[in-house]
RNA sequence: GCGGGAGUGGCGUAAAGGGCAAACGCGUCGGUCUUAAAAACCGAUCCUCCGGGGUGUGGGUUCGACUCCCACCUUCCGCACCA
């Protein structure tokens, strides 16, 4: 130990050490192991070749909870590995030239070391990569098994394209309307495309979220459930009349179907195929061009905005199951095809959306719904003429109700009638409850170099054909040519396209687009449990002993996307017999961002390179000290809120440690002969009884805020804690033994609770109060409070009048309500505001305060 | 529009079984040390007409409300023609 605090040394020497001894290292516990596990997971980044703070708030708040549960005595998994398929590799080899695995390689070494200046308490022996076909291996050998099982399904359609990046996006990835990478608006293209059936389990996704309620942040529930977006109503089939065809539709009112005076379909419905040549068929197919057009720029409006309702007239007619009614068949740009039935009966009374189309063509508007009020009891008069009430209906109507004009339905309440309705259809066979689901398949191909090769084969004579297991994994090339444009790069490597089929032997060719990378971070934890396994993804016995993952950190720009399809990889893997459980993540923290002043504006801002508000991490280790780095961002803000980056804040953390250091420095000599157990009672002067006090108050403070992730005041606390040793005020020299046994006590907890902010530090003081073999070596536990030397001695209590404060009195714990009664009324400042007024009562809450009401 | 959060000093924040509002830190001001400065240390720091008043606004419940109830305002986030 040096006499001043110098990180730079401290830092190094012990990443050293931790390297050396493998100090994070570790191996499922034996059943003679009686730890309990704890897998502390953070969300793998993207080696773009930099850390930014969001990372080092990021693996922080994880580290400290990884070391948190070492010192409490569980086996800690903390592992490693790089998210390193994706664009950015692939646009660097289009900008420099640069082959995407040599870039990335350059970053993960570059990253790892920044990793490691950090100090983050890795098992790196675990490190994983899903560029390395060890890795993308397994994400071939699960698309094979999904393929097996049908839960894998290839099919043409609309699907959102990025023009910048050139390839697909997943629904998930498409959200607003924009490229969830880029930014960039998005057109619509009919591709074929390899799809997982995600649907197939949506009600499952739903329901097990209760399994994880307790665990998740409210937020990102919502966000999934309302991804997910079920919803329960009825499938109708309307017969087209002249014509054997039926359009059906789906609805969540079908107790609102007599007040259905059209049919609008999607521009994309196939019943437009069918058309007779016609007047009205030419305009209906200019329409349907330009709803197209208008889609496949969507620039042109912008997103997140609605569209004007338009529509034109089919000229066919549907006829109502319910009521024998005939009406107009329209296409709309409102009706989605991706929805539901790709087609939807019009009630303008009762829905926004259709009444404003029905105002704008003049569509009739027929009530058939009223409210139920409280004081009538009886049926509401239902009015025979019932058409067009437009003029009395400045709005839809959109609340449930009684049913009204609807033959033998009337009378009836909406849910008691959409439950009947329904029942009916089902009888009748033109429709039936039905739920339906806003989740829609995960696309997964994509048209790039740089991802997992999808394993499959086309023949001309035996289709598409499945590649072997034993022949994984289809590698990808070492190079490629980067510049096309709408087809992967992997369609211009002949060597990689050219194969023979795996069936019959003659000439083939291979699926040239590559898989989602969504692919490889939806299991890549469950590969941390057994990295090196080259016969299985993984050991199914090892998963069982590591997961479910205990506690989950990262950004909640996921709570979407990857949190979805790690949840659906679970629920396959447990249907193919590789896990038991439901749900991979119990507890998941979602880390607010961290964010700098952008220069000229004033504004707060998430530290980003265009905006050029960015904080270099090395530069503030360099300056600072990595310890002091992670203590400020933990300290700054609780971990869900923005973190706003300010300097001098990390100045007071170092400020802080080295009050610390000095303190350990000036003591450290006289307390190589501390007593190891705690003297007599009384041999302990008041100075150092406070002392105790303080010691495992903070004890118990701390350990609780963990448990609930309070880092910032669990800091707070051990500062507390230091500015109580500072004013304990007997020097090292003058020390009694008793005097002593309360210093180092204090200065060990303070050590233990600082070591999952600041390990390096923490380390070189353990080692300096005589511990050998740090702090995981030397068997070090977190501290345990006693509950009676945590207890308070003496209490004032506050004593207000009428609600305010006016006097406070001195007593024990011990003192009873008597005595405080007494000691309330005699004390001289309240007797003061008392003068003239009557007591009505006195309130007393035991160790709090005393309350008199007066008149 | 639907859904989910959040409003407390100059700033980040603390106080959830209703009971002393502002712990801890940043900043600012003053002091000690120094030829000077930095660092370090010590002290002050919600407002106040010194009666009091203060947790976005207005009501309510209560002996007592940052905390509970009602209405509203502001703000952040997610989804958005989902039938």
């Amino acid at each position: 130990m040096d006499e001043k605090y110098f990180p730079e040394k401290i830092e190094e020497k012990w990443q050293r050490i931790w390297a050396e001894t493998g100090a994070f290292e570790v191996e499922p516990g034996d059943d003679a192991d009686a730890r309990p596990k704890f897998f502390c997971l953070e969300m793998l980044p993207y080696p773009s070749g930099f850390l930014h703070m969001g990372h080092v708030r990021n693996y922080s708040i994880g580290d400290a909870l990884a070391w948190h549960k070492r010192l409490q005595g569980f086996n800690v998994l903390h592992p490693i590995g790089w998210d390193s398929f994706g664009q950015p590799a692939e646009q660097a080899a289009i900008k420099r030239g640069v082959q995407p695995r040599e870039w990335t390689e350059d970053n993960i070494a570059h990253m790892r070391g920044q990793f490691k200046r950090l100090g983050i308490s890795f098992d790196w022996r675990r490190e994983t990569a899903a560029h390395r076909p060890d890795y993308y291996k397994w994400d071939q050998w699960f698309f094979l098994k999904m393929l097996e099982r049908g839960l894998i399904y290839r099919r043409t359609s609309p699907i959102n394209w990025c023009p910048k990046e050139e390839t697909v996006l997943s629904n998930e990835q498409s959200s607003g309307g924009v490229c969830w990478r880029c930014g960039t608006p998005l057109e619509k293209r009919d591709l074929e495309q390899w799809f997982i059936r995600t649907t197939q389990y949506a009600e499952s996704l739903l329901a097990d979220m209760s399994q994880i309620e307790a665990g998740w942040p409210e937020r990102v529930l919502t966000m999934q459930r309302n991804w997910i977006g079920r919803s329960e109503g009825a499938y109708v089939d309307f017969q087209i009349k002249e014509s054997e065809t039926k359009v059906r539709v789906f609805t969540t009112r079908i107790d609102t179907i007599y007040g259905a005076t059209a049919i609008v379909v999607a521009a994309e419905h196939p019943l437009l195929n069918e058309l007779e040549e016609s007047p009205l068929k030419a305009s209906v197919m200019a329409f349907v061009a330009r709803v197209k057009a208008e889609r496949a720029s969507r620039a042109a409006s912008a997103p997140g905005e609605e569209e004007e309702k338009e529509g034109v007239n089919t000229g066919l007619f549907a006829v109502n199951p319910f009521s024998g009614e005939q009406m107009p068949v329209w296409v709309a740009n409102y009706v989605l095809i991706e929805y539901g039935a790709g087609a939807v009966m019009a009630v303008p009374a009762h829905d926004a959306r259709d009444f404003e189309f029905a105002q704008k063509y003049s569509l009739p508007v027929r009530r058939v719904i009223e409210r139920v009020s409280h004081e009538q009891e009886s049926i509401p008069h239902t009015d025979a003429a019932g058409l067009d009430q437009s003029a009395a209906m400045p709005h839809a109507f959109t609340d449930y109700g009684l049913l009204v004009n609807s033959a033998e339905w009337g009378g009836k309440l909406s849910h008691d009638a959409m439950r009947e309705m329904a029942a009916f259809a089902d009888e009748r066979g033109f429709g039936g409850g039905a739920v339906t689901y806003r989740l829609r398949d995960w696309g997964i191909s994509r048209q790039r170099f740089w991802g997992a090769p999808i394993p499959v084969v086309y023949c001309d004579d035996c289709g598409i054909v499945p590649v072997p297991e034993a022949d994984l994994p289809v590698l990808l090339p070492e190079r490629a040519e980067f510049a096309g444009a709408g087809k992967s790069p992997l369609a211009n490597v002949a060597e990689f396209v050219n194969t023979s089929c795996p069936k019959c032997g003659r000439a083939a060719r291979r699926e040239t687009d590559t898989m989602d990378t969504f692919v490889d971070s939806s299991w890549y934890f469950f590969r941390y449990c057994d990295p090196h396994n080259d016969a299985a993804p993984f050991d199914t016995a090892r998963v069982a002993y590591w997961t479910p993952v205990d506690h989950y950190i990262g950004g909640i720009e996921h709570a979407v996307m990857h949190l979805l399809y790690a949840r659906f990889w679970t629920k396959m893997m447990r249907d193919i017999g590789l896990v038991t459980f439901d749900e991979p993540v119990r507890n998941l923290l979602t880390q607010g961002m961290v964010t700098n002043v952008v220069e000229g504006t004033g504004e707060w801002k998430a530290m980003s390179k265009s905006l050029g508000n960015g904080i270099d991490p090395d530069e503030m280790i360099e300056a600072y000290g990595a310890d002091a780095v992670r203590l400020f961002i933990m300290f700054a803000a609780p971990p869900e809120n923005e973190l706003r980056w300010l300097e001098t804040g990390i100045e007071g953390a170092v400020r802080f440690l080295r009050r610390v250091y000095n303190f350990i420095w000036r003591w450290r000599d006289s307390l190589t002969d501390a007593p190891k157990v705690a003297p007599d009672a009384g041999e302990f002067s008041e100075a150092a009884r406070v002392l105790r006090r303080k010691t495992h108050q903070t004890i118990a403070r701390i350990t609780q805020d963990f448990a609930e992730l309070h880092f910032n005041t669990s800091i707070a606390a051990l500062m507390e804690l230091m500015n109580a040793l500072g004013d304990f005020d007997v020097r090292p020299e003058s020390a009694t033994e008793a005097d002593k046994f309360a210093v180092r006590e204090a200065l060990e907890a303070l050590i233990l609770m600082l070591a999952p902010f600041t390990p390096h530090v923490a380390e070189e003081l353990w080692e300096s109060l005589g511990h050998a073999g740090g702090l995981l070596g030397s068997g070090a536990r977190w501290p345990v409070a006693d509950a009676e030397l945590a207890r308070k001695e003496a209490l004032e209590i506050p004593v207000q009048i009428n609600g305010k404060l006016r006097g406070r009195i001195q007593a024990t714990p011990e003192t009873s309500e008597d005595e405080l009664r007494a000691a309330a009324l005699a004390d001289e400042k309240v007797r003061a505001h008392m003068e003239g007024r009557q007591v009505v009562k006195v309130i007393i809450v035991p160790q709090r305060l005393v309350n008199i009401v007066v008149r």
